[in-house]
RNA sequence: GCCCCCAUCGUCUAGCGGCUAGGACGUGGCCCUUUCAAGGCCAAAACGGCGGUUCGAUUCCGCCUGGGGGUACCA
């Protein structure tokens, strides 16, 4: 079926009613991923042969998005509705060989034709009626200006059986085939037909697709047959759902792949991530670069039931992406996120949230303190449990002093100084679930709330809700100003500093709440970030 | 209604007649830890149902059920 020796090319055939979503540009990836891997060539064109759906910008949209995925295209992207007079020719050509004819029926007697099959509950298609008519009658009527669309003769009897990479071998009965039309009546092609000429024009060597076109994917072989060109080899790849189970693109996340890039995550991520929606390398592997993408994907490993989108996983995949970017590239990907701090300013800083972004957009906030001051404390926010205000203002003030005399502010990652890991081994004791609050709760607010500020395709986090009469620590953390989300990282330079960190009214504080320290902070925010690169920083590669 | 596709932990998946059914995300616990993370260790968690075929089925076949798609002068 596929053609012996030719070369690989394959495409990607968005029509430009809207954005590149999640599941298109997962359809763009693997064409892209086979033409790589193969050597062959990625192209992309565009249907728009539906006036009326068409999007202006949508085409540039589009291609931002698999620009900004890495995805590169060769060749200038073919145009369906620059092809027009191509179309009506190969219908003419159709027309005369007598493998389509003219259809002359109305919309409203298709309309009712199909009520009435509905309500035998026959199967509803074109009773074929103009078939009938003599070439020469429908010559004449053409001639004569009426109007007509041309319709694809579909074979009574017999069989056709499509062999697809990824569904396998799947036959249709060809009595079932409806005559669907080919060339509308306002001159321009249906996808059908514009997909098999284009197809052949192309030279496209596989076609690979969303799985909505399996169904009509017997027609379209039909057509290759009818104009007597060799078919390309089929892949139908099953569509991509949300977590609703329904299929994506429609009402749910992020409509458009770049909403994605505001919401702060990395194209290396999403890739990996829209890879293995309905692919598997087979292996443990589970963190892919493009090029090692590129070197072990293979069609017929694609799953063929349809894949939720787990976006949790995309969160995590960030994470770790984010994790092997050098402090240079990480301050470059997020200087955009901070437009008004220079990114030579941001550089130094990176170490401090390497290790604790999940998305980029985390970045702003957890450095928040370094630019802006406290935006005011109530005294009893100051106040640990278990203290009054005289003791707490003790505390604070020598922590004001002590800290104040400090000169020299280098950093040492915080919990990055050789710790060796715990090893737990009475573990599977007492393993009682705490349901509604703990440290997993926290972390699954967060995400709940990352993904509502996605859906809401806002910049911002909303603040996690309060969780009244449980877990009070967690609940005066969402409430105070965030400046606290930067407190541990406040520096501890040597022996005296831990000291004080440690002192008797601090011990339930976060330090970097303490206006003073971080005023001195502020003060010189080079200086004091002379970070330990030494750490766990470079892991260049994996 | 008719046609087509699909079916392993909550999710993504490995499996291609004999496995303690493996990995990852997420979840829970422990460890590490001045916070939040990150990291390490551990745990709970799946073959939709019924019939076949076979010495033996998650794996092959059929039916059912359940999802999904198509059924336009949309792509």
């Amino acid at each position: 079926m596929s053609q012996v020796n030719e070369p690989i090319r394959v495409r990607y055939a968005p029509s430009p009613t809207g954005a590149l979503h999640l599941g298109g540009a997962r359809t763009a990836l693997f064409n892209y991923l086979f033409a790589r891997q193969k050597g062959g060539q990625f192209l992309l064109r565009i249907e728009d042969t539906d006036r009326a759906r068409l999007k202006p910008g949508s085409q540039e949209q589009i291609e931002e998005g698999l620009q900004w995925l890495r995805m590169t295209w060769d060749e200038t992207p073919l145009i369906q509705s620059e092809r027009q007079p191509i179309y009506q020719q190969a219908a003419d050509d159709l027309l005369e060989s007598g493998a389509a004819y003219r259809c002359f029926c109305t919309p409203e007697r298709l309309a009712q034709m199909r009520a009435e099959q509905r309500a035998r509950h026959e199967p509803e298609r074109y009773d074929r009626r103009c078939r009938a008519i003599p070439r020469e009658e429908s010559d004449r009527r053409a001639a004569a200006g009426e109007r007509y669309v041309v319709r694809q003769a579909m074979p009574t009897q017999g069989t056709t059986t499509l062999q697809d990479l990824v569904m396998g071998t799947v036959t249709f009965r060809n009595d079932t085939l409806d005559d669907h039309v080919l060339l509308k009546s306002d001159g321009f092609p249906t996808y059908h037909l514009a997909f098999a000429v284009d197809d052949h024009a192309m030279r496209i060597s596989h076609v690979i697709r969303g799985d909505g076109w399996l169904p009509s994917a017997p027609k379209h072989l039909l057509l290759f047959q009818a104009f007597n060109w060799l078919p390309p080899a089929f892949a139908h790849v099953p569509l991509v759902l949300g977590p609703d189970k329904k299929p994506l693109a429609k009402r749910h996340g992020a409509k458009d792949v770049l909403e994605y890039r505001e919401a702060g995550y990395l194209p290396e991520a999403v890739d990996n991530f829209i890879a293995f929606l309905g692919w598997s390398p087979g292996t443990d592997q589970d963190l892919f670069t493009m090029e090692q993408l590129i070197a072990a994907f293979d069609l017929t490993k694609i799953q063929a039931s349809p894949a939720v989108a787990n976006l949790e996983r995309l969160d995590w995949l960030n994470g770790q992406f984010i994790r092997r970017l050098s402090p240079d590239e990480l301050a470059a990907r997020i200087a955009p996120k901070m437009p008004t701090v220079p990114v030579q300013t941001l550089a130094p800083l990176m170490p401090l949230v390497q290790e604790r972004l999940r998305t980029l957009n985390d970045a702003p906030e957890m450095l928040r303190f370094f630019f802006e001051e406290p935006d005011g404390y109530r005294p009893e926010q100051l106040i640990p449990k278990g203290r009054d205000a005289a003791t707490t203002a003790t505390a604070l003030t020598t922590a004001a002093t002590t800290l104040g005399s400090l000169t020299d502010w280098a950093h040492g990652v915080a919990g990055r100084r050789h710790r060796p890991n715990g090893d737990a081994t009475a573990d599977r004791v007492d393993q009682q679930a705490r349901k509604g609050h703990g440290p997993g709760a926290t972390r699954t607010r967060r995400a709940q709330a990352r993904r509502a500020g996605l859906e809401a395709s806002r910049r911002e986090r909303p603040v996690a809700p309060a969780d009244p009469g449980h877990d009070v620590r967690a609940r005066d953390r969402a409430e105070l100003p965030r400046v606290g989300a930067g407190g541990g990282i406040v520096t501890r330079k040597d022996d005296r500093a831990a000291v004080v960190d440690r002192g008797d009214a601090l011990d339930d504080f976060q330090l970097g709440s303490i206006g003073a320290a971080r005023d001195h902070h502020v003060a010189d925010s080079q200086a004091r970030a002379r970070v330990d690169r030494s750490g766990n920083h470079q892991r260049a590669g994996w």
